[in-house]
DNA sequence: TGCCAGGCCGGGT
DNA sequence: ACCCGGCATGGC
């Protein structure tokens, strides 16, 4: 395990403790979640999913046969509505057409190659898929958001303009392969970009990382 | 009250 | 291969 990297997950260890993620009672509650929370704010996803369990529908079977305006209406809180009611149906899709909408034969699938099927899917970009493969199937890849970027390259561990592909190599190449580890490892990124690194505050006062 | 949140796509250069 | 506008709600 690489030194600097084990001393940055301590530290946030040490200071938030176990995130116990991803938050969702099954794994396709979850791949629901990684679509809805795109670009947005937590709080406004879980109403979402609050009531498409309300209204019965979360479930694969269902948001393959709900009208997709009627779909739109449910996820409204969440935002983008109409774009991420296209995108839940895209991934039913590809899951029922693919695996018989059954999470264990999906996650039986080769990491990689799931994962390159995902990708393929319209509206599953590279945090998406990666979000499912760890938090809904516990596969060991690397989730990095918007907070990952900004907080690894202000403690000037890479490039500000590196891509996710890049990111995602840093962390993978550098630690033992270990979903465990990844996802205690990502949350603690999120916990720590809202509590002390976020976009208006360029200081980091009093963050867990300073001095490293 | 504007800025931000656990992105991604499509079109233009 | 990048760059940018669009998508949209709710909390602070």
């Amino acid at each position: 395990m690489n030194k600097k990297l084990d001393d940055i997950f301590r530290r946030m260890f040490a200071a938030f403790g176990p995130q116990h993620w991803w938050p969702g009672e099954s794994p396709f509650e979850v791949m629901v979640g990684a679509v809805l929370t795109q670009n947005t704010n937590w709080g406004n996803v879980e109403r979402a999913i609050g009531r498409l369990k309300q209204e019965g529908i979360l479930s694969p079977r269902a948001i393959y046969e709900i009208p997709l305006s009627l779909l739109s209406s449910y996820v409204q809180s969440a935002g983008y509505y109409n774009i991420k009611a296209g995108r839940l149906k895209n991934l039913v899709s590809f899951f029922a057409e693919e695996y018989e909408a059954d999470t264990e034969k999906m996650f039986a699938e080769d990491t990689e190659t799931l994962r390159q099927k995902l990708l393929a899917i319209k509206g599953i970009g590279p945090e998406t898929a990666d979000s499912i493969l760890l938090y809904a199937g516990h596969k060991p890849t690397f989730v990095v958001d918007a907070y990952t970027q900004r907080v690894i390259s202000r403690h000037l561990l890479i490039a500000e303009d590196a891509d996710y592909e890049e990111i995602r190599a840093l962390f993978m190449d550098r630690l033992p392969c270990d979903a465990a580890l990844f996802n205690e490892f990502h949350a603690l990124f999120v916990k720590l970009g809202k509590t002390y690194c976020k976009k208006k505050s360029p200081l980091c006062q009093d963050c867990p990382l300073n001095g490293l």
